[in-house]
RNA sequence: GGCCCCGUAGCUCAGCAGGAUAGAGCAACCGCCUCCUAAGCGGUAGGUCAGAGGUUCGAAUCCUCUCGGGGCCGCCA
């Protein structure tokens, strides 16, 4: 229930009506007509732009008709005063009881309260993370994983049919690195001397899967050439890096529906015949791209290769699908993959990429607009950098002894609901300042403790009404005379609660799910506000025995936000306390 | 050289699909604990929304340009 566009739908009726009447000419586009809560609430409690946004092309002043909108409008039930404002602000006053009835829907929908059909079941696919499988997760992919995953399921709660997806990238060189960095790991497992060279990985990591190599093989591949092994050992590698992966991403609560090897594309012809297909649009040839201007490396020499001609679709420059050696480019097979994410039936694709894959974006658009013939969108979600701190310090990390913070480093020293939550408390295009003493910091500057602290204190009302010999239960509560929430605050509390399915629905919309986490820090803080307010009155204490309808009222109202906060943490994937401790 | 992102209060950042007087936290200052968790709450102060044009009844928001910060730019993925 969104009653935002509930009234929205009203003033759609009474411009239907206006036209039907022939005051307004036929025909007015009314996309433009939003529903809104005013800035300043003693304005009314909603406003809409009705009047500005048909003035132009119905030829009429904004004022006059807004003047004729307003008393068709108060004739519907659930609007009381109407006011018109400004240059043609139409300002609404609801009946007191579409506040309460706010109040009751949240309790009576639970943790589903702010579901949303907006996406009438079409299919998305969300695919991030899709880090290489040579090693385990750091604090970048962490926070593409976490961004990803809550916008799966912001996407979900508000209508759509998600599945979340893994691409292994186990098709190029950097496996084959992989491989014999772990066979010397198998070699120092058989007792020899390992020699990790320059540009192989030297991370502890792969210790186990030397070991691993031994148990399996033996000593049958020691003294063997490259060619007799390569193969096996990547396949053994890069499946325990997987496993390891996988286990990474468990540990923040990550659980993806799908891991798509970009290896099962190879030898099925499947990447020949997606780029057949571009070919059959025209959009494959043999080409010489111009160097980059400004920048002209040292050794270049124009070469013909395979070219795709992403400037069709707004790409600043062709881009090669084959090297020199005539082997796929990383592109090719990804064309192919995200044709197979069309050909499956997706209606909208989301890919979450690190921003250094930005030059990507352009490219991969043009393949998918080509390939579904501009029917599927695409959206590149860019994660900026995490800047890691540690009491104000920068927290340094080196690259070059295979040292690096790592996903489970982050959750061992925080725990998965605070990495949750603090990376998602930034919008994903801007960098991240990750501090692991204040993400811990009991503050208010802290969002994850002041959230968890405001619905930890409706959970203690609840138990102190309990204590009280006050039923408080679901069903108890929805018998609450809520005419009782009379009060500014209280208004003002059920008025943010009743803003929480559209903001489900401009978040996912956006496909931003930071708006939640921002949306949950301001209702804990009226919410603490309000509480806080008994503290001064003790009129306004949600428990006094002494009033128990109007303590009833209050236990609804902290039960609606305690459910709102639920649902909201559900969203980004992080549960909700029930005590501080 | 080109492309992408960013520029909002001293600091860190929000700003809802263009709407009315631009918001929050921190830092500063002033108040509030015999009282449902003071790990908190209330209040004061603080901004030419980088700059200049444009579109619009209306621009922090959309378009163009300039300046400043970051990222990317064939044979890596």
């Amino acid at each position: 229930m969104n009653l935002f566009t509930e009234i929205r739908a009203v003033v759609l009726d009474a411009v239907a009506r206006q036209i039907e009447a022939g005051a307004l000419p036929e025909g007015l586009a009314t996309q433009a007509i939003t529903v809104e809560p005013p800035r300043d609430p003693s304005h009314g409690d909603m406003a809409t732009n009705a009047a500005m946004v048909l003035a132009k092309p119905a030829g009429q002043k904004p004022r006059d008709l807004a003047d004729r909108l307003a008393p068709i409008l108060s004739e519907d039930a659930r609007i009381g005063e109407v006011t018109v404002a400004g240059p043609g602000f139409i300002n609404l006053r609801l009946a007191p009881n579409l506040w309460s009835g706010v109040v009751a829907a949240a309790i009576a929908n639970g943790s589903d309260f702010g579901r949303s059909q907006m996406g009438v079941g079409q299919k998305v696919n969300v695919e991030f993370v899709s880090a290489n499988p040579t090693g385990p997760l750091h604090v970048g992919h962490t926070r593409g994983a976490v961004f990803g995953d809550a916008l799966a399921s912001l996407l979900d709660f508000a209508g759509f049919e998600v599945t979340r997806e893994y691409y292994i990238n186990d098709g190029g060189a950097q496996v084959d690195v992989l491989a014999r960095s772990a066979y010397e790991r198998y070699r120092e497992a058989c007792g020899l001397n390992p020699e990790i060279a320059e540009g192989l990985y030297p991370g502890d990591y792969l210790i186990p899967v030397g070991e691993a190599l031994k148990e399996k093989f033996g000593d049958t591949l020691l003294d063997q050439p490259e060619d007799a092994w390569l193969a096996q050992v990547r396949d053994f590698a890069t499946s325990m890096m997987m496993d390891l992966i996988r286990a990474d991403l468990k540990s923040v609560g990550v659980v993806m529906d799908v891991y798509y090897s970009e290896k099962s594309l190879y030898g099925t012809g499947r990447i020949e015949a997606t780029l057949e297909d571009l070919e059959g649009r025209g959009l494959i040839y043999e080409g010489v791209i111009e160097p980059p201007k400004g920048r002209v490396p040292e050794e270049w020499e124009p070469r013909p290769q395979t070219l795709f001609k992403s400037t069709e679709y707004g790409d600043d420059t062709d881009r090669p699908i084959k090297k020199a050696d005539g082997s796929w480019t990383y592109f090719a097979p990804d064309i192919a993959y995200h044709k197979d994410k069309v050909d499956r039936g997706f209606d909208l694709l989301i890919d979450v990429l690190g921003a250094d894959h930005g030059g990507y974006v352009k490219r991969m658009k043009a393949a998918v607009a080509a390939l579904s013939d501009n029917r599927v969108p695409l959206d590149i979600k860019l994660c900026q950098l995490v800047k890691l701190f540690k009491g104000g310090e920068p927290f340094k990390m080196s690259k070059r002894t295979g040292t690096f913070v790592t996903l489970r480093d982050v959750v061992q020293e925080v725990g998965p609901d605070v990495t949750r939550f603090v990376m998602l408390t930034r919008k994903n295009d801007a960098p991240l300042d990750f501090d692991f003493v204040k993400v811990l910091e009991q503050s208010r500057d802290n969002p994850v403790w002041y959230v968890q602290y405001a619905h930890a204190r409706t959970n203690s009302l609840m138990m102190r009404a309990g204590e009280a010999g006050i039923a408080a239960d679901d069903s108890a509560l929805a018998r609450a005379d809520l005419t009782a929430l009379a009060h500014e605050a209280e208004i003002g509390l059920i008025r943010k609660i009743a803003e929480f399915p559209r903001l489900v629905e401009t978040a996912a919309h956006h496909h931003e799910p930071h708006r939640v986490a921002f949306y949950l820090y301001d209702l804990a803080s009226e919410f603490h506000s309000w509480w806080n307010r008994g503290q001064d009155e003790p009129g306004l204490r949600v428990i006094r025995e002494e009033a128990p309808d109007l303590t009833l009222a209050r236990l609804a109202l902290s039960r609606a936000v305690q459910v709102v906060i639920s649902a909201g943490l559900g969203i980004l994937g992080v549960a909700p306390m029930k005590e501080m401790k």
